[in-house]
DNA sequence: CTAGGGTGTTACCGGTCTGTAACTTTCAGA
DNA sequence: TCTGAAAGTTACAGACCGGTAACACCCTAG
């Protein structure tokens, strides 16, 4: 028998991070917990002794996708310790690579985007999880000594927020594929000032 | 009774209006034909003698709202006969427009975020329409005189883009509330080249 | 007046979904 | 070796889904 995540495991953190593939695949209404907990090599009772409910754990994989992201910018700090200019160009970088490949963009703005109701447990975690990587890069941009820091980080959030979503509508070879020469004459724009 | 769409219009009619505006605000997986059928005042027969199944419903759906924004274009050059610059200041106006209130985004960008089957007959028309919008942006730059015509209105795409879904995340204060300021300083930096 | 197409009504099919109950098996630690 | 908690198994409840069949109705064109 296969299955695509580790054996060895517990239970409970085979069915996480084999609910964040494929609810990053397949979105979230559409995959099951049937689905989920055959392809996490358990079963339907044990997901429902972890987490209260299909909504607590999209709440949880969401979480955790954002706590993969956080380690990311630990990554920036000890490749260039210091350098706020090279972690915002390294940032850069590690943005473009999201859009490579066949990535169905971020988790958090497609759950946002799938969950129409205003009051689901997830639309909590997002907003906030969604404000603290703003605030981020934020920082980021005004430690690097850029003056208009709060406009240049919300730029390079849209253009990054939209170059994900238009990779689902019409691909790589589409408006995305021109985001790191947009960016990087941004952040070039915004020193010269 | 009250019935949200016009009484005295055909019921395929009714029922491609009253579908648009449901997915829009409930998303597409978020709303079943019976509850189509219902606020349109007809029922689930008369759907399935005019569309083959609701897949298709959808898909005519994206044509309707695509042929709603082409309408938007001939205001455009109706508002600023020949004046192709203020035409696309026009569409940075019309573009804020969208960004206020409670907005749930574009309906092709959050349809190609929830139809994740790579086949969905739905995945060909988005990508179709989303690449007619785009060059009639670019053919807009570029009659407005700007060099890089393909660049700004990529850019100018991705930030709109972003800006959409951002607000589903975040809400109309996050990054979005400056989509206008970058928009037009983008716009004269492109000018000036 | 009548014929016929568009529409409404009701009931149903088979499938899938989240979530639960009751019971059995496994396995690690004392 | 014994015990007890965690995990697996099976079956099921109740709701909803997309889609169809059969039939009654209305209303307009001839």
């Amino acid at each position: 028998m296969s299955d695509g995540v580790a054996e060895r495991s517990r239970p409970r953190d085979r069915i996480l991070e084999t609910a964040q593939d494929m609810f990053h695949k397949h979105g979230i209404k559409g995959v099951g917990v049937d689905a989920i907990t055959e392809a996490a090599g358990t079963n339907k009772m044990t997901l429902y002794r972890h987490f209260e409910s299909k909504d607590e754990l999209v709440v949880e994989c969401l979480r955790a996708t954002a706590a993969k992201a956080s380690r990311i910018w630990d990554e920036f700090e000890a490749r260039h310790p210091g350098d706020k200019l090279a972690q915002l160009h390294a940032w850069v970088q590690k943005a473009s690579e999201l859009l490579s490949a066949d990535s169905r963009g971020c988790d958090m703005a497609n759950a946002a985007v799938e969950l129409t109701e205003a009051d689901h447990p997830a639309r909590r975690v997002i907003k906030e999880l969604k404000e603290a990587q703003r605030e981020k890069l934020v920082a980021l941009c005004r430690d690097a000594g850029i003056g208009q820091a709060e406009l240049l980080a919300d730029t390079l959030s849209l253009l990054l927020e939209g170059a994900r979503v238009s990779m689902q509508s019409v691909g790589a070879e589409g408006p995305s594929a021109q985001f790191v020469r947009m960016a990087e004459s941004l952040i070039a724009s915004f020193r010269a000032r």
